[in-house]
DNA sequence: CTCTCTTGTCTAGCGGTGCTAGGGTCGCAT
DNA sequence: ATGCGACCCTAGCACCGCTAGACAAGAGAG
C-alpha cells in the first residue's frame, strides 16, 4: 500500500515538474521552443515520459493554462479587494488583467490564445476557468448598469480588455497610451 | 524586352496564384494545413518556387494579410456608407468588422494573429495596413467625444472589436448573445 | 544555324517537429 | 530466491520549413 502511495506521489510530483518546466520555457523562450525534446530533456527524463502524463502537447499547454487561470483570478481579486469603490475596484480589475497579461504573456496565451484543448462557456468548463470568469464578474457586474445582464456587462469589458493585451502585445496597438485607452474604457462603459 | 516583360507578367500572375492557393487552403483547413509542401503541390510547381518569390512562410502569411486589410477596409468603407447619421455609421462598422472576421477566419489571423512580419502603428507600416485602420477612424473618430483623440478612441474601440471576434472564435463566448455586447459597446462607447 | 551562358526549376536532403512501438530493466510480492 | 508486472528508454515514423546542387530550357552572340 505504502510503496503505491509513494509512486503516486512521485508521479503527481513529476507532473508538476513538467507544467512548471513548460511554462518556465514557454516564458523564458515563447511556446515555440517548448519542444516534447527539449521539454524531457529539461525535465531529465526521456520524451515518451511526458506522453504517460499527458496525451501529448496540447493537453500540457491545457495544464499551464488552467494553473494560470487560478493565478489570474487571484490576482484580480487582490487588486479589487484592496480598491475602494466600484468604479475604482474596475480601475484596479483592468489594470490587474492587463499587468497579469503583460507580465505572463505564456500562460496569457495558453488560456486565450493557444488550444489547450479546454471547453470554455459551457457546463463542462474546468473549475478554474468558471472562477476566473466569476472573478471578473464580482467586481463588473457592479457596475453594469440597470436592465443590462451582469454575465453579459462582463463579457463586453472582458473582451475588450482582452482585445487591448493582444494588440498591445503584438506590437498592433502602441505601448505608450495604455492608461488612457483604459481610462477611456472604464469611464464610459462603467455605470456606478 | 518584350519577353523579358512576358516573363515578370508571368511571375507576377504565379505569385497571385501562390497567395490565393495559401489563402484558400487556409481559409479550408485553418493554418496548419497550409504547409510548404501542400501548397507547393497545390500550385502544381515545387517547393523552392515559393522560396523564389516570398522568404518563408512568414511572407506568405503577410502577404494574405494585406490583401485581407484591403479588403477589410473596403468593407467598413461599404456599410458605413450606407448607414445614416453617427451611431448608424459605428453599429454598421461594428458589424461589418464582426463579420468580416467570421467570414473569413484564416484572413483575420494572417491580420492579427499570427506573425506574418509586417509592422504596425509606425511610420513603415504597409499602406494597406494604415489605410483599414484609417477606414475604422473615419467613423469612428466622429463620436469620440469632446476632448477625447479620435486615434485613441479608435485604439480602443478596435480593441473591443477584435477582442469579441477572437473571443467568440475561439469558443471562449457563446456566440448567441452577439447582437446585445455590440448594442452594449456601441451604446456606451460612442458619443453622438 | 550552332554554341555558350544565363535563367529557372527540380530532386534530394538537412535538421527539426509531435508522437509511438517494442525491448529491456528494474523492484515489488510471493 | 524468483517470477512478474510496472516502468522507462532507444529507435523510428511521417511530417515540417528550408536549401544546396544538378539539370534543362531558352535567349543572345557569332
Amino acid at each position: 500500500m505504502s510503496v503505491q502511495e509513494r509512486k503516486q506521489r512521485e508521479r503527481a510530483e513529476r507532473e508538476r515538474l513538467i507544467v512548471a518546466t513548460a511554462r518556465e520555457l514557454a516564458e523564458q523562450q515563447g511556446w515555440d521552443a517548448v519542444t516534447t525534446r527539449r521539454l524531457a530533456e529539461r525535465i531529465e527524463y526521456s520524451q515518451p515520459v511526458l506522453y504517460s502524463h499527458f496525451r501529448g502537447k496540447r493537453e500540457i499547454i491545457g495544464a499551464v493554462a488552467l494553473q494560470g487561470a487560478t493565478e489570474m483570478a487571484a490576482a484580480v481579486r487582490a487588486a479589487t479587494a484592496a480598491a475602494d469603490g466600484p468604479r475604482a475596484r474596475v480601475y484596479a480589475l483592468a489594470r490587474a488583467y492587463l499587468d497579469f497579461a503583460a507580465r505572463n504573456p505564456a500562460v496569457y496565451d495558453a488560456l486565450f490564445q493557444l488550444d489547450g484543448g479546454l471547453v470554455y462557456a459551457q457546463e463542462d468548463t474546468p473549475e478554474q476557468l468558471k472562477d476566473a470568469f466569476a472573478a471578473l464578474l464580482e467586481s463588473l457586474g457592479e457596475v453594469a448598469g440597470d436592465g443590462v445582464h451582469p454575465g453579459l456587462f462582463t463579457e463586453a469589458f472582458w473582451a475588450a480588455l482582452h482585445g487591448l493585451a493582444t494588440l498591445t502585445r503584438a506590437g498592433r496597438l502602441p505601448p505608450e497610451d495604455a492608461e488612457p485607452r483604459i481610462a477611456l474604457l472604464v469611464e464610459r462603459l462603467a455605470i456606478v
